[in-house]
DNA sequence: CGTCTATTTGAATGTACTCAAAAGCGGTGG
DNA sequence: CCACCGCTTTTGAGTACATTCAAATAGACG
């Protein structure tokens, strides 16, 4: 396995030297998750937290009237987990799956707890990690409430470009909150333009 | 001034130690915001972030048509400010101001770094708050994105309850997503079932 | 090749917005 | 303490955005 992607991920933020690199990585576990594989469904507690290092996962939730709505994808280089459930152990009410055969990285509650202890900088890492996530989230969250499903889905684009062209568009409309049906009109009333 | 609220909050996630407390004291700084004052406007630099020890503050953004939408309602205990533009000290594309007159805690940027160098643990401490933050908004925008404007007007009540008589009509539609015309007809509607 | 799922299209419906006008309410100054 | 002003809330009619349901077509996968 080729660590290099995950360190460069890390050292984005924080600077490790040669015995903290070997005692991160020997903290990880790498597994492979085929295409419409489960790494997490609800009720379950989620015990990893997980670094793609390629392929695609989507993180969802699925309503009381069955319908998916994704609340994100995760390709190369994204963290993925149930954070909610990862932290406090309880069951989860995210399902992660995959979308194409994926590769990843798995880092166990118990042994994030030990880098903590061993590696406190990591504490500054995945503080910085869940901060991003919490502005990024941010964001979507004010343009799902001022934007028009049209709107979203051009923004969709720039925030995943060229993902459009590897998973369905029905995909797309769960992230959208929106259709499948609505998507296919709001793309042929663009093509028209 | 009275630290014990603020203490408390901090003591739910780390222990400190007496030299601790006073050291995390006299990083802040306390201050009075009159109803309808900003603490924070669009476009200026967040040096801020803020614990509210009384009153009721607000998070919007204004879209390009000139409607508010509200990120966050922050009563007392609740942290608030504009992480992004606190932690990059680029402009903020936040407002923060005050919906009732407020008193709270600053602590400034240079002060919160002095303070995860003197005493790391508050690295655990922001963290474990952002996560906090994180998971409550992923909860919300998964609501925006599946639920009606009356089931999520339903989960605000539950969420902050007894605020609805504190703030107006208008800012729970601002933090709904809706118009004030449409929120008036939902509590019509409620009222009559 | 056949089957299953995704996509397209259209008509009818529901949800939420816009605009306008009237009524209610709260704060302020005289 | 009351009258007035400005802002919020209510109400309604017309419209726009998005869903539902159904059916036909296209595409993907075993």
């Amino acid at each position: 396995m080729n660590y290099d992607q995950i360190l460069q991920n890390v050292e984005k933020h924080i600077s490790l030297d040669a015995g903290e690199t070997d005692y991160f990585i020997s903290l990880l576990e790498p597994k492979v998750v085929k295409r419409k594989k489960f790494l997490l469904q609800a009720g379950e507690v989620c015990h990893f937290t997980n670094y793609v290092h390629k392929g695609c996962l989507r993180n969802y939730t699925i309503d009381d009237r069955g319908f998916v709505h994704i609340s994100l994808f995760a390709i190369e280089d994204w963290w993925i987990s149930d954070l909610h459930s990862f932290l406090t152990q309880t069951p989860a009410t995210l399902y992660i799956d995959a979308l194409e055969d994926t590769e990843v990285f798995q880092m166990s509650k118990a042994n994030m707890e030990k880098l903590y202890i061993i590696i406190p900088k990591f504490e500054r890492f995945f503080r910085i990690m869940h901060q991003n996530a919490f502005i990024a989230q941010q964001q979507r969250l004010m343009q799902n409430i001022s934007d028009t499903a049209e709107d979203r889905y051009r923004q969709f684009k720039e925030k995943y470009p060229r993902l459009e062209l590897r998973i369905s568009q029905k995909q797309v409309a769960a992230y959208l909150g929106i259709t499948p049906e609505f998507l296919s009109m709001i793309k042929r009333k663009m093509a028209k333009s």
